[in-house]
DNA sequence: CTGAAAGCGCTAACAT
DNA sequence: ATGTTAGCGCTTTCAG
């Protein structure tokens, strides 16, 4: 079962260049030219080389030729939360995408929307000399990384704009969105309408927060005041929230949840119901044409290339102050969001 | 706009331990041992050394360490289909959260379901010398990888075994699954019931396909047989599939489909329908429950975590013949499998 | 076309 | 408790 060559379990040293060169009769430098198809090596000792490299099972080691190139990696770090979560993998999808252009390579991690261990996190990239750094952070202070941002990694910050530092941000357009989904619901004439969001701490959340508000407000609507409900993070909490919403008198006649988590709750909590109320949900998902949910939809893969490509571009050197990068948002109309109130 | 120090757009070169070391007026190993919080090392010493490297802005230079300490990383690489579908996303945050118990980090790369690209990525995954490489191969053949196995390098492969080499492997209960699938749908009394798989070349495809079969056979059933669609790969084309199943004559009266995707693609099919079939899908999936939907489950996280614990095992030095884990299913009953024939 | 020597930034081994 | 020397495997000068 020993693999040829091991000692009492010990892994077989990989074959160096120097190996592979001695083998072949050549120089080391020859054997590098010859494995990297560099020019000037005779077609017959090229021939020979890659014989040598064959026999041995020789591979490249990449730490070492990056640490000669100048100790830096192809590796480019994501940290965010949960990928179980569809919009943290549509994002990391098109980051992936979108890097493989480059011959770059993506390294997850999740932070657990912990800060701490964010900042764990990105102590443990940057010690591997990542080539950017792309974020969806949790924490709420980014100042520590500004020091960083200055030599040579750069950073990109998801969905949520950095604080404390400057840095390039793809964000969506949670304002606009939340102000289509209110005004569509006045629209239909409602004016009881519950609002179920998420930590309101965090931007994405407050920005769907105030986006709502201000359409209301402009409305001269006031009454979806008593269902305002924020602060639900999870699954279950959204579904007991909207269950009490509508045990409520009079109970609105329509729901607004600000993400994927807190509209499933709301789905659940619907089921069966003889009248529901009508409903609209932040994100889009997969089967929301079967339920027929409508939905503020944005392109959450978008977010994540154009991300990816924010970082390229300053790998690639460019300078000049922080952009920032809105994702637009549109809502689509699939029978949930329609249903008049009463 | 340019960094401190940088000249025209070049990255500032990061301080070095030599650097650190002189500033504190130490040697090199004595900064080493005061970072790395060796013992051995004055109090004052230490002091000094971490206010030089806080100054500096330094920070340790993974990739010589793990040179000089080996040339090996602390980086575990997943090859998988793209982790928009849920079920790869799943196994890499099953897997991610392994990982990271062990402080080892997770590198994904998109094989696009093409062999050619797959080898590619081996490739490229080995030359960075990651500690150990998990593969849901799309590839055929995996011959190629046996020399690799024994060089040290851990491979593991999740829901398709290998081919042409032995490897740890991590699989689903395909066959077990599919068959309780089917005598859930004898026992309901269907007897014309169509089959909607994807590609049969695929080992877990094959797996459901035989277990459904095997079940019809046992029952006698032969009757499913006008209604078997398989090499359906996509949403849009399963869902076409399923509409032109149902315009059969006589059409079936009972549908069971082989994945996620194919799921998705019949939900779509069967809206609105007036009298629809029963329906069973393999893999279960976020509103399953809303919708409905009967399903096949397992736990595609723990097939990760498991796959990485196995991984971790071989870096650990563990010895002896591949193994395989195959992961249980359950049938979950949720309406839509329940529904009578005609 | 080929080779020798130097060195990337760090840690391991061996002094002191 | 601290320092010196060597060298991980590769690429980059600079010479033949």
């Amino acid at each position: 079962m020993s693999a040829p060559g091991s000692a009492d379990g010990q892994a077989v040293r990989r074959p160096t260049l120097t190996q592979v060169a001695a083998l072949a009769g050549v120089s080391l430098k020859t054997a590098s030219r010859a494995l990297n198809g560099e020019p000037n090596v005779a077609e017959t000792t090229g021939e020979r080389v890659r014989a040598a490299a064959d026999q041995l099972g020789y591979r490249l080691n990449g730490i070492a030729r990056e640490l000669r190139r100048g100790a830096t990696s192809a590796l480019v770090g994501l940290i965010s939360g949960d990928l179980t979560n569809p919009f943290y993998s549509a994002v990391a999808s098109g980051i992936e995408r979108e890097l493989r252009q480059h011959g770059l390579q993506l390294v997850t991690a999740n932070n657990d929307e912990d800060a701490e261990r964010e900042r764990a996190l990105v102590d443990a990239f940057l010690e591997r000399r990542v080539r950017a750094l792309l974020i969806v952070p949790s924490g709420t202070d980014h100042g520590y990384l500004a020091i960083e941002g200055t030599r040579g990694v750069p950073f990109v910050f998801l969905d949520r704009p950095p604080v404390g530092m400057a840095a390039d941000t793809v964000v969506i357009d949670n304002h606009g969105g939340a102000r289509a989904a209110a005004l569509h619901l006045l629209a239909g004439g409602h004016r009881r309408v519950a609002l179920v969001a998420d930590l309101a701490r965090m931007a994405p959340q407050r920005g769907r927060i105030d986006g709502f508000v201000e359409a209301m407000a402009e409305a001269g609507n006031d009454e979806w005041r008593p269902y305002l409900r924020t602060d639900v993070h999870d699954v279950r909490q959204a579904e007991r929230t909207v269950r009490e919403l509508l045990a409520t008198d009079p109970a609105p006649t329509a729901v607004f949840t600000t993400n994927n988590r807190l509209t499933t709750g709301a789905l659940r909590a619907l089921r069966g119901h003889p009248r529901p109320p009508a409903l609209i949900g932040f994100d889009d998902f997969d089967l929301a044409d079967v339920v027929g949910t409508t939905v503020v939809a944005h392109d959450a893969m978008a977010l994540g290339r154009s991300a990816a490509r924010l970082a390229q571009e300053r790998i690639g050197g460019h300078e000049g102050p922080a952009r920032t990068i809105v994702v637009a948002t549109s809502v689509i109309a699939r029978g949930s969001g329609e249903r008049p109130p009463n």
